[in-house]
DNA sequence: CAGTATCCTCGAGGATACTG
DNA sequence: CAGTATCCTCGAGGATACTG
């Protein structure tokens, strides 16, 4: 199965993938919330290639995770602002970020204050509906017939 | 830089992607969660080369996100359960799952139901502290000065 | 069954020069 | 600056035969 075919699969979590799923994608998006907006400072933050870059950035304007907004005129130039539906993957970069803040570093390299309350957050999953925290074995996944 | 150079990076978000951040990785760990334990469960569900499927579990084994246990005697076979570390991955799965809910299905192909309130769950993150629910605008990051 | 081995393809990514 | 164009490398992934 090829990359772009994920997208066409019954399954939330492959067509997610198929966006997002490949090296450079989450990285740009997770620069794009610490504030980085324009082409240049992606590329020299990332160290990632113009041409990939490019390729990248264009797909994810297409894909209406980043709007192409003009800041300046003659010559025209654009920046990349994360759209509502980039935002939606905070949740995304959240839960990736906490596990490896669990296993891969010894202290977390990004701390989290939440506004409201003042603490150091440690964000986990919880039921909307009741606010119980959820985890894997509190949950019940009933399938789709088709689903893949 | 090189996919496995991600993991000696000081960001957590690109160390996980070093583990987790190819194309099948996040399936297999999908299927797993899904219960499939054996190998060629995993190869004709997912559709992946033996060889890929392989590799990967190898990896994931090394890893510690899958623990190889023997089920069978001469000869002998192994079956590959998710561990503690593995389990963790839960809310990564969630988050991606929900973004594709949102964005890229008509219909949830997998819908979860919590066991302790009975309703259909939507898991949405909230602090652990105050238990109110979270997102980009209510937190502040503070980063290391090193941090990547 | 649960892999390993082999051979192949293709595209992601890197480097760099060039342009308006 | 913000890209595009070009050329190249390398490795992820696919297909398939083989083994204990």
């Amino acid at each position: 199965m090829k990359h772009e075919e994920l997208g066409r699969v019954y399954c939330s979590l492959a067509r997610t993938w198929s966006v997002i799923g490949e090296r450079w994608t989450m990285l740009i998006i997770r620069e794009a919330f610490r504030g980085t907006r324009r082409f240049d400072e992606f590329q020299q933050r990332l160290g990632v290639g113009r041409n990939v870059l490019s390729n990248r950035l264009g797909r994810l304007s297409d894909e209406g995770i980043f709007e192409r907004v003009r800041y300046q005129q003659s010559p025209d130039r654009y920046e990349y602002r994360l759209t509502q539906k980039g935002m939606d993957l905070y949740p995304v970069l959240l839960t990736l970020m906490r596990w490896g803040d669990l296993y891969k570093v010894d202290d977390p390299p990004v701390r989290l204050y939440h506004k409201g309350c003042g603490e150091l957050a440690s964000p986990e999953l919880r039921c909307s509906h009741c606010g119980e925290p959820v985890g894997f074995h509190s949950l019940r996944a009933k399938y789709a017939p088709d689903a893949w």
